[in-house]
Formats: structure tokens, C-alpha cells, sequence
DNA sequence: CTGAAAGCGCTAACAG
DNA sequence: CTGTTAGCGCTTTCAG
């Protein structure tokens, strides 16, 4: 019923390694040969079965993508460059979605692994000692993007959080705002904690603490969770307001104006995630914009190089962020 | 290097067929064996290959998902129903992104046939006549989700677009409006038609012609497209947008509001998306409301059971809807 | 330049 | 309940 390279090789009449070769582009066939498997293949209808393939050749062509949430438009921008580049390459992308849990995103890691991907690049992502675990006995190249773990030994490429949040932070301080209050995401990640780093030493070059007028919170990266959290921001009597969420920024936002307040007048917001939603609303937001489709791509390119065993000069990437002040900032 | 069932069949002392069978939870295992076996599974950390698996067996337990544009909100909304019950009947997904290309989308179903995936879902898509030849010729089962291609001969997923747009349209012609303009994407699909012959429908209903009052515009599906599509809206003299997507609402929307135009007052906005967008602007956008989650999640338990062979007595699945009037109508 | 043959790691009859 | 034996469709030596 389904053709196999058998029926091919049998119509051309040539072995089925020729047609392999050709199926290959091995050089190694003389050009009629070629030809005529060709003309068969296209006769027959011929597509090589990528099972098979896998598991003859060790290889899938085919890389694995954790992602916390791909209704995240942080994290579908990402993978958009991602899998530009993977495409580019000649790779194709498997994409599975973890909620945020880190136990799925650890299943998910084992069964990319057991369809035999040949890489795979996590999003985001919690990254727990059992992921780690696995990703080391997995023996299967690993790229992380937009998160890290604390011993660096994982390839990623990120935007240096640390000194973004501490220049924000400074010049905030430096403005005279007083109040500051941080919203991290729930999903836990080592980069919040950079970034809590980041306000700590910005606090501290100015000889304040960080501790009597800075609150952080947590709360979901969506909407609601920022029209939520509001009340305990508001009775904080905050200056500003920074998030990880451009959604939770967008819900503060609202709420805040909902309460009579005046942005940027009396509250400034934050976020840093920069995606598209920045834009859409009114007043635009301030935001620390990385580059998003950038992380991906380089993200993908550093993968492959791994995949193809090449040597990589630099493991750990950090490419530049800039702080975009639009609209809810002074 | 790689541990295989051969392996565990070894250091368990069976054969691997016993192995295969607590592997595959085949009752006919003495529960002594069964718990030897997976002692050793244990102990050696095996895991079993997906690809020899798939090979051996011709089933993957993988289905493909084929997405225009996953960074678009509508569309990860419904892969996150698809998603979640993928999920519940143990099949993972492989999501490729088309970039609304019909090349692209024709390429992506014929890879992941390739590799083997037990059944596709596309969540909209062009479905030019190249793509259901393959199709059709593949053999393998396919749900279509959020739209539809002529013959109806592919099991699908949707709402009453037809309906829907003749009861929006019908409801500001009887209050009163007279210039209807219509935004559709620029990715053609058959939806889009019904929704045109659902407008036209309605301004026969009342014995009005379509040419003279109402102007159909095409623009990408973001919110610039919106902005930049404003200027045609607004030299029609329009009263009322009605557009495929929210983004592009909503860049109509900013774009009237810079002209000073009162908004439902002087011009009224309704998108047919309803993505969580249109709850995050301010005015809040009214739009007709699809299930989107349900659409997804419906598509996905149809496919399941196409993959079974089950029966299914309804394999063009009409979901309800809603138009929520929220405050960009009157 | 081409063919024969040996697997890749697993499932699935078929015996017993 | 368990083992033996063929493959699944393809790649990849190794000869020639």
C-alpha cells in the first residue's frame, strides 16, 4: 500500500542503495542513474519514510522546544527565531508546552529524548535539579534561552538582566522615586532572581535599602493577575511599578487609572518583556526591551552548532538589551 | 552506549518480548516477572526508543499540528485546547508554524506524514487544492479547526460564521448604521468568504444593496496593519469596522481615536476573534465570541476518534457562539 | 559508480 | 505466561 524504497529501487532497477544515495544527494551516482531514480520516484509518489530514516541513521533532523506557555506572546516570539533559523538549517521543530509545570517540563524533556531529537532548546523555563539531571544523562545537546542555572554549564543566550534592572532601578531612584515595587512571575526562574539582584545592588550604590521601600511581589503573567495585585501595590503606595509580564504591567496599568491615579504622574510602570503588546495600549509601556527573536535565532544557530560538533567560542551569550521609556514612565 | 531493551532483557533474564510486553502494559505478565523487568527498567534507566517503536509498530502516538502564525493569540488559544486533550489520550503534539504561507502549509503536512504522526490537525490554513490532493492521497486522518474548505469532505471544527456575522451586521443596520466597512486578512480562507456572504446577507434581509454602502478591505492581521488601514476606513466615512482580527481592531481603533473620533459614538468596532486582547484594551472591544479553547479541544477528541476508527456521526461540528457587545459598540 | 548484506531498537505473530 | 523469529523502511559498511 505505502511505496517503500524497495518499489522504487525495483521500477528503476537498481539496488535500494542507489536509491538511498540519491535520497541522500551522495555524489557517488552517476548523473543517468540519478535520473532515472528520479523520474521513478516522482512516477510513484515516493516520500521516504523519516521513521525508518531515524532509526537507521541515528538522526531525525529534528529538534525538540520547551515552552513554558506558547500562549505567551514573550515565548512565540521567541520561537519564531527559533525556528527561522532551525529552518535555515534544515531542522524541524517539535514544540511542546509545559503550563509552567516543571514536572511536565521535565516529561517533556524525556520524551523528546526518546523520539530521539537531536537537540533541544528550552524557553524559559524552571530547569529543577531533576531536569538537570536528566539533561546530562540524556547526552543529547541542550541550548537555554531567556533563563539560566546557576552552575552556567548549559549553553544559553540571554540579555544581561542584572545590569538592565540595576540601570532602570538607579535611574528611577536617582528621579526621586522612593516606592518601588517589583511583581515577579510565578513560574519560578533564575532570572527573577538576577533580577532581584539587580534592584538590591541598585539600592544599595546609593546607600539605601532595599528592604523598607521595596516590595516584591509575585503574581500570574496575565491580565487579571495584574488588575489583582494592584490593591497590595496601591496600599504599598508605590512610585513604581516594575513587572515581568507586559500583561500583569497592562492590568496594574488599568487598575491604576481605574483608582484615579495619574500615569506616569503618580505611578510609573515597567515591564520586562517587551513584546508586541507594548504597543497596542494606551499609554504605551515602558519596557526593558530585549531582543526577542533574537534570543531564538541565536539560540537555534548555537544549537546546531553543538548538533554538528563544531567548536563554539562562547557558550554562554549575552546579547545587548536597551530600556525603551514610552508612556508610563517620566 | 545506549540502553536497550535488549539489554534489560538480559540483565532480567527474559527475552525481550517479556520486556516489550510490561513495556506496553500487556496483562499476560506473571506480576513476579513483571516487577523483575521493571527492577532492571529502574535500575539501567531505560527508555524506550519512540522511533524504533514507531517503526516496529506503524504508530507514533504523535499528531501534527499545522498553525499559521503561533504568535497570533487566536490561534494559540486553540492549540491550547487541542493541546490538553492531546494530552488526555496520550498523543503528543508536533506544532509547525506556516507563516501564512500555502507552500509552507503544503510542506509542513507532507513532512509530518513523513514522519509517521498518526493523524494532523490544521487550525485555519488556506487549504489550496494542492494541499487536499496530498491529503487526500496521505491516508491519514485530518480535523480541519476554525475553517473549511468547499466540498466538505474534511472532518471539521467551527462556529455558524455565516450566522454570526448576518445577525452583528443585520443588528447595526437596523439601529441605524449605513456605511459597513469589512476588514479580512490578507490569508485567504474559506471563512472569510462565508463571512462576506453573511454580511451580504444581511443587507438583502432588509432590501439594502451591499456595493453602495459597504467596502470590503484586506490587511495583515496585526495591530499596525490596523493603524495604517485607518486612513481607507476613514475616507469611506464609515460608521461601523467589523474586522477578522482583534490586533487590527484595535489599530483601527487607536487610529480613530487620534482623529478624535468618539468611540461607539462616531464609529463602532467589532472584531470576530475574540482573542484575550479584547479585554486588555481600553475601550474594551466587542467581538463575536468564538469558543476557541472548545474549537481546539472538539478537533482534537474528533481526530482521536478517527484515529480508532471509531464511528462518528457528525464529522462537521458546529459550535454556538456569542456576540459579546463590550464597549466598542453602541 | 553500484549492489549485497547487516543491522538500527522495537513490536507482533506464533509456538509452546 | 514466556521465548523465538520475523520483519518495520531505511542507512551504511564492504566488496567489486
Amino acid at each position: 500500500m505505502t511505496v517503500t524504497i524497495y518499489d522504487v529501487a525495483r521500477e528503476a532497477k537498481v539496488s535500494m542503495a542507489t536509491v538511498s544515495r540519491v535520497l541522500n544527494g551522495n555524489p557517488n551516482v552517476k548523473p543517468e542513474t540519478r535520473k532515472k531514480v528520479k523520474d521513478v520516484i516522482e512516477r510513484l509518489n515516493y516520500r521516504p519514510n523519516a521513521v525508518a530514516r531515524g532509526l537507521a541513521s541515528k538522526k531525525t533532523t529534528t529538534v525538540g522546544v520547551i515552552i513554558p506557555d506558547i500562549s505567551n506572546l514573550y515565548y512565540s516570539a521567541l520561537a519564531r527565531g527559533l525556528d527561522d533559523i532551525a529552518e535555515m538549517y534544515n531542522y524541524q521543530t517539535i514544540i511542546t508546552n509545559t503550563e509552567n509545570d516543571p514536572e511536565k517540563e521535565k516529561d517533556s524533556f524525556l520524551s523528546l529524548v526518546s523520539k530521539q531529537v537531536d537537540g533541544v532548546v528550552f524557553l524559559g523555563g524552571a530547569l529543577n535539579e531533576e531536569t538537570l539531571t536528566d539533561i546530562k544523562n540524556s547526552h543529547v545537546p541542550v541550548v537555554i534561552c531567556g533563563t539560566s542555572e546557576k552552575d552556567k554549564n548549559l549553553p544559553s543566550v540571554n540579555i544581561d538582566y542584572f545590569e538592565a534592572i540595576k540601570e532602570a532601578t538607579a535611574k528611577f531612584l536617582e528621579e526621586g522615586s522612593e516606592r518601588i515595587v517589583f511583581v515577579k512571575a510565578s513560574f519560578s526562574n533564575q532570572l527573577e532572581n538576577h533580577i532581584e539582584e539587580g534592584i538590591k545592588a541598585a539600592y544599595k550604590d546609593l546607600g539605601k535599602s532595599v528592604d523598607d521601600n521595596s516590595l516584591i511581589l509575585t503574581a500570574d503573567s496575565d491580565y487579571q493577575s495584574g488588575k489583582d495585585i494592584f490593591d497590595q501595590i496601591n496600599s504599598h503606595k508605590a512610585d513604581v511599578v516594575i513587572t515581568m509580564s507586559d500583561e500583569t504591567a497592562i492590568g496594574v496599568l488599568h487598575s491604576a487609572m481605574d483608582h484615579d491615579l495619574e500615569i506616569p504622574g503618580d505611578i510609573q510602570v515597567l515591564s520586562c518583556s517587551n513584546t508586541r503588546l507594548v504597543n497596542m495600549v494606551r499609554p504605551q509601556l515602558s519596557s526593558i526591551a530585549m531582543p526577542l527573536y533574537d534570543i531564538g535565532a541565536v539560540g537555534m544557530r548555537l544549537l546546531t552548532k553543538y548538533m554538528n560538533e563544531e567548536t563554539v567560542d562562547e557558550s554562554n551569550v549575552i546579547l545587548p538589551y536597551k530600556i525603551e521609556y514610552r508612556s508610563t514612565t517620566r
